[in-house]
DNA sequence: CGCACCTTTCGGCACGGCCCGAAACGTCGG
DNA sequence: CCGACGTTTCGGGCCGTGCCGAAAGGTGCG
């Protein structure tokens, strides 16, 4: 009977303050007991209590450092189901956005941030759908990249050698685009190498990225993206 | 803050009851509440309770013919996601089987079943690997069928054509072979001609399937898969 | 029409969880 | 060595929710 053990594992983001916990380590970083208990506005001592539940599930790992406790998701299949949770939580009737700060703040997340380890919103979306009318990326009978998808990885410098049993492409619902963006091996090392190149950078202490003038430079001459189809 | 959305979408999952009923709907087909009931072990009345939340959470969707009420999965994306949530709920300390009969009953699933509405087991890993090692299927740049593979499913009597969002072909984890199978319109098409074909035959009222002499003679000639595999 | 059968509504009970504050523990820095 | 800070443990209060039984709808069949 597995039941109870899916019912125990699906109890463990079925709490609002780990849930908001785990929406912010979304961000892919490690973050302190401390940071999260005030991030999710509870007591250091109900965080202690929520953060030793999702480690002893096997949802968070966590690093002790000093007088700190650093946790982050465990890995990509936990990254994939809680965004797979976030984005079946909503579609029942349209809800309005709350206050016009969070509202300014959902533009930002819907022009741009990261999803775990690689990129999603609009930019997430418009470098997915370029990637595929290019013919570097097939949809139509799956997602996966296609050989001179690869060539063009390999151009810009990142070998994509498979290890491990993460897949090289995989799609990534996006639950502000209700479309696929790119995920795995592939999506998170095109993330990271936009970060480094600064192609884009991070907007406050958020998931919220934003395109440098560079980055649009860059994402014209690869892609052939346009700087409007960002905005 | 979608926070609360999420944690109120994941309670639905983190009863043992529900967890019950979902892992029973799992294989497609739907249930009336009362069959809920008396599997997951609870009285009628408890039964309806559990089944409105699940209905109202977009989780079920529910048909009422006369005096029975209905119920089913409300569509592959709830099935994958109960799928992941299963197969993520284990992998902590590897446990033994409970009983004996549980244990037989395991090995039935665990050589043959289906997944919603496709192949999963030892049975979904062998076509699919069958599928990948001609050429039909690709699994090292991600998931996605090759165009001799839609050749393939043509020459079988089965046209692929893409219909909604669902994506042809998708990567499904198995948690009993801890590798992934064919999902998707593709595989939900190749088990229902499986069925339809006589080439495996439900075994009992569950999700387990067995594959026919037939099955064993089809399987050989189309995918080269000899019925050694299969055991 | 009346009797099964499936399903639903309603009270009431019990268990488990989430939360906090106070106090203790451990680490870092002066 | 002492104070500041991050974290943890413990006890207690409170709310939510799962469960059942009894009774009431509805539906279909004889």
């Amino acid at each position: 009977m597995g039941a109870r053990d899916l019912a125990a594992f699906a109890a463990l983001f079925a709490d609002e303050s780990r849930a908001t916990m785990l929406l912010a380590l979304l961000d892919g970083r490690a973050w302190t007991a401390g940071e999260l208990a005030r991030h999710a506005r509870v007591a250091p001592s109900t965080a202690t209590g929520h953060l030793g539940r999702l480690v002893a599930g096997g949802v968070l790992t966590e690093e002790r450092q000093g007088r700190h406790r650093y946790v982050r998701l465990a890995g990509p299949a936990v990254a994939q189901l809680v965004e797979e949770l976030a984005g079946l939580a909503g579609p029942g009737p349209d809800e309005a956005p709350r206050s016009l700060a969070a509202a300014s703040a959902g533009r930002a997340m819907a022009r741009g941030r990261t999803c775990y380890d690689h990129l999603a919103g609009r930019l997430g979306i418009t470098v997915t759908d370029a990637l595929t009318t290019r013919g570097l990326l097939r949809q139509d009978t799956g997602f996966a990249l296609t050989d001179r998808g690869l060539e063009w990885f390999a151009d810009l410098g990142i070998a994509l050698v498979p290890k491990g049993r993460r897949p090289l492409a995989r799609g990534c619902l996006d639950w502000t685009e209700r479309r696929p963006h790119l995920a795995g091996r592939a999506g998170a090392a095109l993330c990271a190498h936009a970060l480094e190149a600064g192609w884009c950078v991070r907007i406050g202490s958020g998931r919220a990225v934003k395109v440098t003038p560079a980055g649009e430079t860059a994402l014209r001459h690869v892609l052939g993206i346009e700087a409007d189809a960002l905005r």
